[in-house]
DNA sequence: ATGGTGGATGCTCCA
C-alpha cells in the first residue's frame, strides 16, 4: 500500500500535476492539501478519471482545505475543528485494513513569531496544542493510526537549510518544534522519514517560491509529514520524497512524500 | 534589514 501526502497549492490548477505524480509513486492512496476551493468546485470528474473513485473531500472557498484520494474504499469519513474555528485543516477516513488516516494542514502562522504581535502565530500554537489533546483523549497509541500533512513545522536541527538562521522564522521556533515534539512523544508517533533517514541527513519537502534558483540555494525546510503508531511500524516499508516536482512546470512551492507499507 | 513569489479573489488575504 503506497499512500502519498502533498500540499498541492490549489487542486484545480494543478490537477494536471496529479498525473505527473501518479505516474512516478503510482500511490493508492492520496491526502491533499490546500485544495483552495469549496467542494461544489472540487474536480471530483477528474480526480475519478485517475483512477481514484474514493474521494473524500472537505473544502473552503480560497483558502486551506484538504481530502483524500483514494483507489481502496474509505469508510467512516470525519472531520475535526479544532478550536471551533471555520478552517477547512482536517479531515480523516479508515482504510480497508482498519487504519484510520489523519490528513492535517496546520496553520502557517504568519510573519512574526509572537501571539502578542501575530494572532496567527498564538492560533497555530494552540492547534498544535488541540491536535496532542485530542489525540490524548481520543485515541490510543495500540491504535492502527497514519497522520499525515503540511505540519508547517520543521521540528529538526536538520529539517531546515540552517537550524540557527531559523531559530526565530515561523516554522522553526522553539515554541512550535517543542510543542510538535511533544504531541509527537503522546502516542509515540513513529516519523517515517527521520525512521528511515536519521538525523544528521538534511530533508526537506519544501522551497519558498521566493528564492529564484530553489535547487541552487537549497534553502529547504522538511514542512510535510508522515507519522504512524506502533502497531504500524513493522509494515513500513520505503519513504520517497519526489524533490524533482519543485520543477513541474507551474509546479507548488511543497512536494509529494510517498510512504510504502507492506500488506498487513 | 529588506523584499522576494504565488494562488484565489476581486481593488486584499493568506501563505
Amino acid at each position: 500500500m503506497k499512500l502519498t501526502t502533498w500540499n498541492i497549492n490549489s487542486v484545480r490548477l494543478r490537477l494536471p500535476l496529479l498525473k505527473n505524480l501518479i505516474a512516478v509513486h503510482n500511490p493508492d492512496v492520496i491526502a491533499l492539501q490546500e485544495i483552495k476551493t469549496a467542494d461544489e468546485f472540487f474536480p471530483y470528474e477528474g480526480v475519478r478519471a485517475l483512477g481514484f473513485p474514493h474521494i473524500e473531500v472537505r473544502g473552503q472557498k480560497g483558502y486551506h482545505g484538504v481530502a483524500i484520494l483514494s483507489k481502496l474504499p474509505l469508510t467512516k469519513p470525519h472531520r475535526l475543528s479544532l478550536l471551533g474555528h471555520g478552517d477547512s485543516r482536517h479531515i480523516t477516513a479508515t482504510l480497508p485494513d482498519g487504519t484510520e488516516l489523519h490528513n492535517f494542514y496546520v496553520p502557517a502562522g504568519g510573519d512574526i513569531p509572537d501571539r502578542v504581535e501575530n494572532p496567527y502565530f498564538g492560533f497555530k500554537l494552540d492547534y498544535v496544542d488541540a491536535m496532542r489533546e485530542w489525540f490524548a483523549a481520543q485515541r490510543t497509541k495500540k491504535d492502527k493510526m497514519i497522520l499525515v500533512g503540511d505540519l508547517n513545522v520543521a521540528p529538526g536541527e536538520h529539517d531546515v537549510w540552517s537550524h540557527k538562521q531559523l531559530l526565530k522564522i515561523v516554522s522553526h521556533t522553539p515554541e512550535e518544534t517543542s510543542r510538535l515534539d511533544q504531541f509527537q512523544a503522546g502516542l509515540d508517533w513513529l516519523d517515517a522519514a527521520r525512521h528511515l533517514a536519521p538525523a544528521p541527513e538534511k530533508l526537506y519537502t519544501w522551497w519558498s517560491y521566493r528564492n529564484k534558483d530553489w535547487r541552487a540555494s537549497n534553502r529547504g525546510r522538511r514542512l510535510d509529514h508522515i507519522w504512524l503508531t506502533q502497531p504500524l511500524a513493522p509494515r513500513l516499508k520505503r519513504l520517497d520524497t519526489l524533490t524533482d516536482a519543485r520543477d513541474w512546470p507551474q509546479g507548488s512551492d511543497h512536494v509529494p512524500v510517498t510512504v510504502e507499507l507492506q500488506s498487513s
